[in-house]
DNA sequence: CGCGACTTTGAAGTAAATCAATGGGCGTGG
DNA sequence: CCACGCCCATTGATTTACTTCAAAGTCGCG
């Protein structure tokens, strides 16, 4: 597993910090810090596998954890990039079922582990941690429903530009600036492209003046008129120099 | 919305019967059901709209409801097609967000709806109802994750594949017969796949002698040979009669 | 029996995957 | 401080599986 244990002492503490643990009320949190290690996981460290059993609530404490399924031809299809404050593991758990996919450090990360017969038990004695887990455990799913509506999407140039819309800090904001949470190939397997592909639509958005690409960061100047290109039907490069958007 | 509403006192009756509400205690049965009603859809009549607020719990008495996407080209993606003893509408209502599907009655039908704020302060005082909420919505989240997989699969005789051998009975049944939950049309579009090709993809994997097709109803009398299908990598007809299938 | 909805089949077009090779950035070590 | 090596990203040429468009064929039902 690759895991390096962090002084047992600090969980409390760290658990408190987490904006996860905030709203937990006091006592259950005590019970559950108990049955917790916070570890640290080296880049490419393994989570959990796909079909077996997951016996823990992971929270991420800082770095990244990639929720991923592998395909044929060595890809992999990336479920969700999961990042400090979020957890991973509730639905398992609850249901306990075997982990419907794999789970790796994406880079260095700390992770909070909670033990899971420990979180089912206070979860059927506290009512509030349910509730909490109940919102947590929606959201993934209205995340999920979300990347389905993006993945359903025929065009890659519709697939990216509404993905980068996701990162708009609030629904009106004309423009913003803000860096991709992962390693390209990585993004452009969540949204069921290859990195080739992703690149080329990157590329293209930058040539129409939509998106200012450099490196991992990415700059959207009207977000308005990347919002156009999300509902039309096709608009890639028709093998001249510059298409004819809009 | 074209509702015909049904006699209200066999309200609680119905929701004794349905085995949703089976495990849920008797005081917050009686509470849901005052703010319960239970009406007929006419086939194709709306449940819900995208980005409109849901204000009721939807639990399907009989028929089917299609949650979808619509996608340009006038397509559809289905995100779940919810039959009887099923609900939908729990996540939009837990997080107060604007519903992200439509759902519309695939058939006749018959819904319970439950006004929603009861729903959601019978959340919160109830633990076994919250406890059993939490189960339902990792269920569906599961099933989206699982849907992901599928979708995210290149081949499209993978993906149907993947998909009949979702309705084996056991894990272990060698052989078994159903029918389809819907249209092909629909069913197509809930592997992310035209019509078309479903029916293509169906009409090879009969001509291979892997499942037979006559209508709705499909045979498999080896799954684990159509399993084997899963695995692979492609095997689509090369031109000529017949492919060369193990 | 005849209509409408759904499905099947065929032929052609196209967007994205694939294969292959180059280019850039960064950390390590000489 | 520069040079090497590794990983990641980009770019180009080709292939192909799926879509699309079009039309015929089933099926159920009034």
């Amino acid at each position: 597993m690759n895991r390096l244990h962090v002084a047992p002492a600090q969980i409390p503490q760290t658990m408190r910090r987490l904006s996860f643990f905030q709203v937990w009320p006091e006592d259950s949190l005590e019970r559950l810090a108990a049955g917790a290690k916070i570890v640290h996981l080296a880049k490419s460290a393994t989570v959990a596998r796909k079909n077996e059993p997951l016996e823990s609530l992971y929270v991420v404490v800082s770095g990244l954890i990639r929720m991923f399924i592998s395909l044929p031809n060595n890809m992999e299809r990336v479920l969700a990039l999961v990042g400090p404050g979020e957890s991973l593991g509730e639905a398992c758990l609850i249901l306990e079922e075997a982990c419907p996919y794999h789970a790796v450090a994406g880079k260095d990360s700390h992770v909070l582990v909670v033990d899971g017969m420990v979180f089912r038990r206070e979860l059927g004695r506290d009512i509030t941690l349910a509730r909490r887990t109940l919102e947590r455990v929606a959201r993934r799913y209205m995340e999920c429903l979300r990347d389905a509506e993006i993945c359903s999407q025929r065009s890659s140039v519709v697939r990216v530009a509404s993905y980068l819309l996701l990162f708009r800090p609030e629904p009106e904001a004309a423009s913003f600036t803000f860096h991709l949470p992962a390693r390209k190939q990585d993004v452009a397997a969540k949204l069921g492209l290859t990195q080739e592909t992703f690149s080329r639509v990157l590329g293209f958005l930058d040539k129409q003046g939509l998106i200012q690409v450099s490196g991992a960061q990415i700059r959207i100047e009207d977000a308005s008129r990347l919002q156009q290109v999300t509902t039309m039907k096709d608009c890639r490069e028709t093998g001249n120099g510059d298409a004819n958007l809009i």
